[in-house]
RNA sequence: GUGGGGGUGCCGGAGCCUGGCCAAACGGGCAGGACUUAAGAUCCUGUGGCAAGCGCCUACGCGGGUUCGAAUCCCGUCCCCCACACCA
């Protein structure tokens, strides 16, 4: 009873220290297992340190993990820290320190902490970018991709964002605002940037994504962004010029009224006309002032425009169409310009109607004052193609226009390349050296690593400029001054391949060794935020495209599967976060509750992909259940187990291994507690089976887990045991069914003693063939009638009681009529069932009763029978 | 607007694909009981309504439909969440 509660916290520790002596999570390529690769994104190390969420997210690649060990593979699971970028550079600023002193302090927190959750990473093998060691992998990296053309360098309208001080990529524009700073506006500037050109691969990126394991969420969330469309490029003549214009519904051409071109196109100034000048001028400079406003007001955001003074010839019929300069119409996307058909398209329509152009119907169908109809119909006002379906009209026009050299099919995506230069110091530096005479001239790689400076002042701008000795460089080409470029990479591209170096992360010589990338790459499982959707896991399946195409990879898809874990808020759904105070720290929870506590309570709550609240209430029910399992192995005694544990113990471990390969942890801890549940209820149990139980648990509560082991007399780690196999023929439904039985006549015998509102000192148990199998005596009576088929009827009024099994039951019957005659519970084993459970039931209902059970009919049964007419159920006797 | 995901008992949250022992897992809360001088912890029981050993009624957003039978399938409808957002 006075059960000292475990020291959770010293058992953990010990168990800690124990797999790193045994550096038992150590991977070496050298291994006749299979191979597996569990990675999970890599975090950003803050100097607040790891709060509850990081112990989620990384307990679930844990769980996955240890898995996957148990199960035999040969698994790399290793972890390292995304270390460089803006936030950790303002951070440190706001605390005045260097951001390499920021940063080394906040790894070394995570680490620490890591360790003190239990996670089951390879620790030899920790990646840190902002070792130089990494970083100039980066750079080498780069240096390749300007060598084959995919980095470059452009002006160009860029999103800066005054908070940060740098410009962002496209990616990391949110709602016009920074990703960062929700309350910070995105400013256009025009600057020379180094771009990666993922356009490039803009075409595979969307194709290929159908053939990943991804959640479909995630997968279509990319498709949107990379937003392939086919459609046709047709050309309009505007002042003897050409000018291409793309659509994707060359079938409403003939319901053009007006073009408009982007207000921010570079060639617009080509297109106004003298008389026009000052009218534009007025018009651009009022939008400019509206998308200073805010891009969130878009939606109520007016169609705007103005007339260019030109005209467009419509290649289709020749007509002669005004051209606007309009707010709409996005420059950097087809050609910046657009033919206009207000009857079917709602933007084009809201145009037309505030500066009283033709809307001319083209297509039949709802069509009204207020909307345009961009559904189906047929072509009127068409020429030659009227009465054409619109669908087969698209391809007979372009293939019109086509033939007249007025046309071609294209395909525009809306992905852009990626814009990496950052204006900030703590980023890898781009490896390139400006040279009045010879351009952009690239470090030779064998000066690589071009190392971040430790000596230069924070402040306004960008702090790599305030190191003139660093920038003060001689060229590489011609022995000339020359100056260092002082933009740094954006964080992401850190992030695109460092899994690669995983493989091999100390390789001084090169990224990473192919041979060893080959091994262990690609990932097999990735776990990771569902808010990278579209950045990190766009860069890092583009870094990986490239780095095929260099033949350093074997393979094109980094994934090939991925999981997204929930998010935990705090008490009552409420964010965590340090302004409110609600933050929870993993080794506060350590010491009260147990780290094994705390990641079973966690994924008990909701399956692991779902957002879930953290809960001091909720966690004492994990609670409960770890001192039950200490309480189980303490009072435990081995020996022989009963039917009912063999077929259980079979039961878990086949159906808690499809639980955990699916990552339905939530699953498997309910899985477990019914074990565990029902090993307490045994009298003795085999060690064979408390050890089993024991890997079966091992993935989510490992440290328990181990000093348990060790207390059945085991020297060697259960995290490295081998999973065990089960035994089909040791499942017997019918046990479990059977015990179900148990309950059901306490239950009953309960309600009896409270109607009878007295004590009883025997109770007898009359089983009776008859009540029990009223489905196979239907059955019988049926077959027995010569019908061979069970009717509808039947299983209707039979349903009600048997479920699902009347079906089974029925159809096994009836393939082998003699089992019918026989039943499949006979009363004997029924009566079995009672006569080994009378010490339980006893317990249940009152202790001092004699039980009897009785199987043969006779007048006693009638007796009861009136009493207890419940069929299916013994009838129960109070003396 | 487009794309994706949802609406289940006091609460969280399963089930839905593959319709039937589903008044609905598991947890939390609450209530009662056991143990205790007491509290806590622990354990047991209960927790839609009526009835109180059969069972009946009402229930899985709302309204229909399919079926012997629907939380589960189909149609319509309302609401919520997330993502993208003037991409021609």
């Amino acid at each position: 009873m006075e059960e000292k509660e475990p020291d959770f916290l010293s058992i953990s520790k010990k168990w800690q220290k124990r797999w790193e002596e045994e550096k038992a999570f150590e991977a070496k390529e050298s291994s006749d297992k299979p191979k597996f690769y569990v990675l999970e994104m890599f975090p950003y190390p803050s100097g607040d340190g790891l709060h509850m969420g990081h112990a989620l997210n990384y307990s679930i690649g844990d769980v996955y993990a240890r898995f996957k060990i148990l199960k035999g593979f040969n698994v790399l699971h290793p972890i390292g820290y995304d270390a460089l970028g803006l936030p950790a550079e303002n951070a440190a600023i706001k605390a005045g320190e260097h951001p390499q002193e920021y940063t080394n302090n906040s790894i070394r927190g995570f680490t620490v902490q890591f360790k003190s959750i239990g996670l089951s990473y390879d620790w030899s093998r920790v990646v840190n970018t902002a070792s130089p060691n990494y970083y100039k992998w980066d750079q080498w990296i780069f240096l390749k991709m300007l060598e084959k053309g995919l980095a470059y360098q452009k002006t160009s309208a860029v999103n800066w964002c005054p908070e940060c001080e740098t410009v962002l990529a496209n990616e990391q524009v949110v709602n016009g605002k920074c990703w960062r700073h929700d309350d910070t506006e995105v400013e256009i500037k025009h600057l020379k940037q180094w771009f990666l050109r993922t356009t490039h691969y803009a075409d595979e990126l969307y194709e290929k994504i159908d053939e990943l394991e991804w959640p479909e969420k995630t997968k279509s969330m990319q498709k949107n962004w990379i937003g392939k469309s086919h459609g046709v490029e047709i050309d309009f003549e505007i002042n003897g010029k050409n000018w291409p214009v793309f659509t994707t519904r060359p079938d409403t051409i003939f319901g053009v009224t007006f073009m408009v071109v982007a207000a921010q196109h570079p060639k617009l100034g080509e297109l106004v006309t003298e008389e026009q000048k000052l009218e534009v001028q007025e018009f651009l400079r009022k939008i400019k002032t509206v998308s200073q406003k805010s891009m969130k007001e878009v939606d109520e955001l007016n169609k705007e425009g103005v007339f260019t003074g030109s005209y467009a010839i419509n290649p289709a019929n020749g007509e002669n169409v005004p051209v606007y300069a309009g707010n709409f119409v996005v420059a950097d996307y087809g050609s910046g310009m657009v033919m206009a058909v207000p009857a079917h398209d709602q933007r084009d329509f809201e145009f037309a109607k505030k500066y009283g152009i033709e809307i001319r119907q083209v297509i039949t169908g709802g069509f009204s004052d207020k909307r345009a109809h961009s559904g189906p119909g047929k072509l009127i006002n068409s020429g030659q193609f009227n009465e054409l379906n619109n669908e087969k009209a698209k391809e007979e026009i372009s293939s019109w226009l086509a033939k007249r050299k007025k046309a071609r099919n294209t395909v525009n995506f809306k992905l852009r390349d990626w814009l990496i230069s950052r204006q900030r110091y703590w980023g890898t530096p781009i490896p390139v050296i400006h040279c009045d005479k010879c351009g952009a001239v690239p470090v030779p790689e064998k000066d690589l690593p071009v190392t971040l400076p430790k000596d230069v002042k924070f402040g306004k701008g960008n702090p790599l400029l305030t190191n003139k000795e660093w920038i003060n460089v001689k060229c590489p080409k011609c022995s000339g001054d020359a100056k260092r470029e002082t933009d740094t990479m954006d964080t992401f591209v850190n992030s695109s391949w460092y899994y690669l170096r995983y493989c091999d992360p100390k390789n001084k010589d090169m990224a990473f060794d192919p041979k060893k990338a080959e091994y262990w790459c690609p990932i097999d499982q990735y776990i990771g935020g569902a808010e990278h959707a579209c950045m990190h896991l766009i860069y890092i399946r583009f870094y990986a495209k490239f780095l095929n195409d260099l033949r350093l990879i074997s393979f094109r898809e980094p994934a090939k599967k991925l999981f997204h874990q929930g998010m935990l808020s705090g008490e009552g759904g409420i964010k965590m976060s340090k302004s409110k105070g609600n933050v929870i720290v993993p080794d506060e929870v350590s010491k009260r509750y147990g780290i094994d506590t705390a990641r079973y309570f966690l994924l008990s709550i909701a399956s692991p992909d779902k957002p879930r609240d953290w809960s001091e209430k909720g966690i004492q029910g994990a609670l409960r259940l770890i001192r039950r399992i200490f309480w189980i192995f303490e009072n435990v005694k081995i020996g022989k187990d009963s039917e009912k544990i063999k077929s259980l113990i079979n039961k878990t471990i086949r159906d808690i291994e499809k639980d955990y390969e699916s990552f339905d942890f939530r699953a498997a801890t309910i899985r477990l507690k019914e074990l565990f549940e029902e090993l307490e209820r045994e009298k003795e149990i085999s060690k064979e089976t408390l050890q089993k139980s024991l890997i079966l648990l091992n993935p989510i509560c490992p440290h328990i887990t181990e000093e348990l082991w060790e207390k059945l007399g085991n020297k060697s780690l259960v995290s490295v045991e081998k999973w065990p196999a089960f035994d089909e023929s040791c499942i017997d439904e019918k046990v479990e069914v059977l015990s179900s039985l148990v309950n059901s006549v306490c239950d009953d015998v309960r309600t009896i003693q409270k109607l009878i509102k007295r004590d009883f000192t025997r109770l007898k148990l009359l089983i009776s063939e008859e009540w029990k199998y009223g489905l196979y005596s239907l059955i019988q009576n049926e077959l027995s009638k010569g019908n061979k088929e069970i009717t509808k009827a039947v299983m209707a009024s039979e349903f009600r009681k048997y479920g699902k099994d009347a079906i089974r039951i029925a159809e096994d019957l009836l393939k082998n009529p003699a089992k019918a005659m026989m039943g499949e519970i006979k009363p004997e084993e029924e009566a079995g069932i009672y006569k080994e459970s009378v010490e339980q039931i006893k317990s249940k209902i009152q202790k001092n009763c004699s039980i009897e059970v009785i199987t043969e009919s006779g007048s006693e049964l009638e007796k009861a029978k009136r009493k207890t007419a419940n069929p299916g159920k013994p009838a129960i006797v109070l003396e």
